[in-house]
RNA sequence: GGGCCAAUAGCUCAGCCGGUUAGAGCGCAGUCCUGAUAAGACUGAGGUCCCUGGUUCGAGUCCAGGUUGGCCCA
């Protein structure tokens, strides 16, 4: 006996009572253990999730991905290391402690005491680790939860020490001076990667026009245009395009004193002159060079000694501005790039607050964004401020606090890129990339990315190894923990027993190499990418236990989300690799897009669409979550929702539980347990042979679309087999379960529909864990495994597979719906048997197929007869007329005699050309098919749908005999829909009464076998109802009666 | 400015190596079926497969150019 199925199922229930009896009977640790020392390993390495809030929904989507790549591997034997990771250093999780805390800087921190502050950032972390391990096991995602890796662990902060040892050793770490978008806030550098990924709002600035007098042209002045007026302080040039055409102007009364005044600008941007002007000179960009103007602000000692004056620069634009672009070589980025190549001064206004530095006059100690006001003053005194305007335009934040940046001129640690970049992307080209196109955007990266930066100026991080002398100016680069005690001078026994974090870590000094100075730390933390990129070295044991290390390294697979993904993870994975061992640290990348809400929007807390993980798993089931993920086209972004979780539920899991639930109803009634005898398949029924060759064609694909990394495919295919399964194998089955007898045929139904179930769950099972275990659980164990997580992956029977008969079930069902519709149109019900359904094929050796598998079609269409038609016109009119839109350019003039010539040929005759798709020769003129249009009514007696080549027609007559048939069955319908009202049992026997129209004592005449058999009634009796009876009165095709059912004894 | 990706029904998407007459789900309108069905089936309306050229016996599919959108880089 299998335990009932209930038709209704509350999904999420289910998954919870599953969740608790895999913890309780240990499912999950026989699971990790299953291939322990198989001769088959499959390397997966987790990418870290930042532990740093908790998971949401799209993070369940990347989860689901890698635990069913990881389930799949398991079923088919493979030994793998089930090792989830967690990423938990960097300015991430400073912001949110920070944020609890209430701090606004970086003073803050050191006020509270640096060491406080990193263990509360460890605290944190540790915090929402157990969070998302919690979440993760809700989501079904079996990994050893106890032996998850930290990048904040000893020994992953240690194994990047050894990375940057070797890139010394190398030559490719240096400390370079460098402009660089900068937060105020956070008193960090921001990488471009960090701005590109998500740092740019609509901010509106002031946008000033100011006056630079010409030193030597008394008068004149240039008109530069600025959006970053504090920038003004520090400037040292002026940019113009060499090629492009400047003006002199004389523009009326705009002058400081009230005349007339002489400006120069780009020809293109007269317009930003805010008076008549009259054009003195054209002056080709290259004559201005070397021009030499007064600076907006030389009386402040910080501009002492430059010398302004006019350089050229081929990236000045003429799209915005006036063409001549102020330069602070200090305060920005390709100012910076410029001034090295022309030899200027940089001057460096800003701390790392943002706040000006001494030689500003009243300008130091202000922050950046309080000098506006100061500075446009100070134009307008000196006559300088031309114009003030505001534009609101794109503009780069700090991705963690919104912080407008500021560009600043910056010593920082970089690992040179010149060398590796040739041979990561070599490493990158063994790889294989799903899809295609990461490829190319690694590549892409490759080949523009700069120099990788990787210090940062704050707490909680990777200590990055660097000695930097103090006296001498020499700086090494410490490999290890055991280098580190070996070179310490003073401070080891402060450090020892601490992780390598500051504050602890830079107690330690070592002496200098050179100058045998004592030497400190560099103050700075590493860039978190390092933490995450070292993990297929770290996590594998590389530094102590190189054998482990060979037999995981490199994963077999990784995978993540590429936003971003390219020129973070997978570039320091690749980064690191090629630099360690110049080789792949991953075989496959798996990526996929970004989860959009369902309108295909991003969601956003702030916004409301946002879905968070425990409401998406308590109202959808993670079943349906999953499925939803699985099945969807990993390259495009994935829009989410409740809508289609219903949707997905409704299509997939709940046919497949009306199956399951089906099946254990009969199999009950009838006491089939697995182990009852069954025919081999190839004596069973044709809908067995087929169901089952169906099922191990399924077997095939699935592995297949699982081997090359594309679940999608897999999910479409099992789709379509439930519904297969549903829709036909147990539709047109059901008679043989509902039968009486126990014969043969039925229990080879039984042992079919309990293949199917079986084989299926299993293939689901990585996919949708839950009601695979479920369904399993009950009908599958019969002496297999302890859960369907346990088994072996099926293996299809290629020998099973029949494709003439998948060929001719298609076409039955084809042509089932075609009749369907032939009857439809009618209105003659499927209850109400007909005489004849006839087809038009499309080829002859279709008529064989549906010759197999007539039964099934004359079933389904409660027809006494199938038969092929050769000819349609013997059961519709058919009707030729010329295609005028055709045939009117083609013949001009002579399409009269055209139409002439279809109006006496013979309609059937060109049907079946036209047919063919052949061109009809009429006397003279030969026309194309589609030249003639053809259409066909029903002839009396016949309803007739044809499409795509195939015709359906069915009689329309029906018989006095037909009449009284499907009189019997409208009286089945109604005394079953009694018995289910009633509530009996589907086994109960029945005794039936009934009074009403003689007409229903002819049906009952000349149908009482069948009425009885069908519906259970060992008699039935002509008289009205006892009182204890279920009655009720009915209309039967016309006919009343009154109808009472009693369950007998 | 450069690179990558996409564009198919009202919406969300399939469409494998180029092969007859382009599909599904949802939504809408209507009908039917059901003792597995909080289901299902059928019908209808709804398509310039973004555009223009090319290759080919044959193009939604391949190539070139363009348009629009997205992502990335500068």
């Amino acid at each position: 006996m299998f335990r009932p199925v209930p038709s209704k199922i509350d999904f999420v229930q289910m998954e919870k009572d599953l969740l608790a009896w895999w913890d309780e009977c240990g499912i999950v640790e026989k699971y990790l253990i299953r291939n322990d020392g198989s001769g088959k390993r499959f390397s997966f390495v987790d990418g870290p999730i930042t532990a740093n809030n908790p998971m949401g929904v799209h993070h369940a989507w990347g989860r689901t991905y890698k635990d069913l790549f990881q389930r799949y591997k398991t079923m088919q034997g493979f030994e793998q290391r089930y090792q989830n990771g967690f990423d938990g250093q960097g300015l991430w999780i400073e912001v949110n402690v920070e944020k609890d805390l209430g701090m606004t800087s970086k003073t803050d921190i050191e006020d509270y005491g640096v060491d406080k502050f990193v263990e509360l950032c460890k605290e944190r972390v540790r915090r929402f680790a157990d969070v998302q391990t919690k979440q993760s096991i809700r989501l079904g995602y079996w990994m050893d939860w106890d032996d998850s890796y930290h990048t904040m662990s000893d020994e992953n902060n240690y194994t990047i020490w050894h990375f940057l040892k070797v890139c010394h050793e190398k030559g490719y770490i240096y400390e370079g001076r460098d402009v660089m978008p900068w937060c105020p806030r956070c008193g960090t550098g921001i990488s471009h990667h960090e701005i590109v990924t998500e740092g740019y709002k609509d901010i509106t600035h002031p946008s000033v026009y100011v006056r630079f007098p010409l030193v030597d042209r008394p008068g004149e002045s240039l008109l530069i245009w600025t959006t970053t007026p504090w920038t003004l302080t520090s400037n040292v040039a002026v940019a113009a395009h060499p090629d492009l055409t400047y003006v002199k102007v004389k523009v009326k009364g705009t002058g400081p004193d009230g005349g007339d005044e002489t400006l120069y600008l780009v020809k293109g941007r007269l317009e930003a002159l805010k008076a008549d002007y009259e054009v003195i000179e054209e002056i080709k960009g290259s004559a201005l060079e070397g021009l030499r103007y007064h600076g907006p602000f030389d009386e402040l000692p910080a501009q002492e000694g430059v010398e302004h004056r006019v350089i050229l620069w081929d990236e000045v634009s003429e799209s915005d501005g006036t063409g001549l672009v102020h330069s602070a070589p200090g305060a920005g980025e390709e100012d910076y790039a410029l001034s090295k190549e022309y030899d200027l001064p940089a001057i460096a206004p800003l701390d790392e607050f943002g706040k000006f530095v001494d030689g500003f006059g009243e300008l130091t100690g202000l922050s950046v964004f309080e000098v506006a006001r100061p500075i446009h003053r100070s134009l307008r005194e000196k006559g300088r401020l031309y114009r003030l305007d505001q534009i609101t335009h794109r503009y780069p934040v700090c991705w963690r606090c919104d912080t407008e940046l500021v560009f600043r001129l910056v010593d920082e640690w970089f690992i040179s890129m010149d060398e590796l970049r040739h041979d990561i992307a070599e490493v990158t080209k063994k790889i294989t990339w799903i899809p295609e196109f990461g490829m190319g955007r690694e590549l892409d990266w490759l080949r523009n990315m700069d120099d990788w930066m990787i210090s940062k100026k704050r707490y909680y991080g990777l200590a990055l190894p660097i000695y930097k002398c103090a006296d001498c100016g020499h700086f090494e680069v410490i490999g290890s923990e055991v280098e580190l005690e070996e070179r310490a001078v003073e401070g080891w026994d402060k450090f020892e027993g601490h992780s390598p974090h500051r504050p602890w870590i830079d107690e330690v000094k070592i002496a200098c190499e050179e100058c045998g100075a004592t030497v400190s730390r560099i103050k700075d933390v590493g860039n978190p990418w390092l933490d995450a990129g070292i993990v297929t070295f770290s996590t594998l044991g590389y530094r102590n236990d190189k054998d482990y290390w060979r037999k995981w390294f490199p994963a077999d697979l990784i995978s993540e989300s590429f936003p971003g993904q390219f020129r973070n993870w997978f570039y320091s994975l690749l980064t690191m690799s090629t630099a360690l061992e110049n080789t792949e640290p991953f075989l496959a990348n798996f990526t996929y897009a970004t989860l959009l809400d369902e309108k295909g929007e991003e969601m956003h807390k702030s916004k409301g669409n946002a879905i968070e993980f425990e409401e998406g798993a308590d109202k959808m089931g993670v079943d349906a979550m999953r499925w939803m993920y699985s099945g969807t086209n990993p390259a495009s972004n994935l829009l989410f929702g409740f809508g289609r979780a219903d949707d997905t539920r409704r299509r997939m899991l709940i046919p497949l539980w009306n199956v399951y639930s089906f099946f254990t109803t009969y199999a009950n009634i009838d006491g089939y347990t697995p182990d009852t005898p069954a025919p081999p398949v190839g004596e069973r029924a044709e809908l067995d042979r087929w169901i089952i060759s169906e099922l191990n064609e399924l077997i095939r694909t699935a592995t297949a679309s699982l081997d090359r990394y594309d679940p999608q495919t897999a999910v479409r295919e099992m789709d379509e087999f439930v519904e297969r399964l549903s829709n036909w194998y147990v539709r047109r089955s059901r008679r043989r379960f509902w039968k009486s007898e126990v014969d043969t045929d039925k229990v080879a139904a039984f042992a079919t529909l309990h293949e199917c179930l079986t084989t299926l769950v299993k293939l689901m099972a990585p996919f949708v864990p839950f009601v695979t275990e479920e369904i399993y659980q009950n009908i599958g164990r019969n002496g297999g495994s302890e859960s369907v997580h346990l088994e072996d992956w099926p293996i299809a029977d290629e020998s099973l597979i029949d494709t003439r008969l998948d060929d001719a079930t298609r076409l039955a069902m084809r042509l089932s719906s075609l009749g369907r519709a032939a009857r439809s149109k009618a209105g003659i019900k499927v209850r109400q048997p007909v005489a004849k359904v006839a087809f038009k094929l499309r080829t002859d050796a279709e008529s064989d197929l549906l010759e197999q598998v007539a039964p099934q079609v004359r079933d389904e269409l409660n027809a006494k007869e199938i038969s092929v038609l050769d000819d349609v016109s013997t059961v519709a009119n058919l009707e030729i007329k010329p295609n005028f839109q055709l045939l009117g350019p083609k013949y001009g003039r002579d399409v009269g005699q055209v139409v002439g010539a279809i109006s006496k040929a013979e309609p059937s005759e060109v049907f079946r050309i036209v047919s063919a798709n052949q061109q009809v020769e009429l006397g003279e003129y030969t026309l194309e098919p589609d030249e003639i249009v053809v259409s066909a009514t029903d002839k009396e007696g016949f309803s007739v749908i044809a499409e795509q080549g195939y015709s359906a027609a069915v009689t329309t007559e029906i018989s006095a005999e037909l009449e009284l048939e499907g009189r019997a069955r409208e009286l089945v319908h109604q005394i079953q829909n009694m018995r289910r009202d009633a509530g009996f049992d589907i086994a109960d026997r029945i005794t039936t009464y009934y009074t009403g129209d003689s007409g229903i004592d002819e049906v009952i005449a000349a149908h009482e076998g069948y009425i009885r058999q069908e519906t259970l009634s060992d008699d039935l009796i002509k008289s009205a109802p006892p009182e204890e009876a279920h009655a009720s009165s009915h209309r039967i095709n016309g006919l009343d009666a009154a109808l009472g059912v009693v369950v007998n004894e």
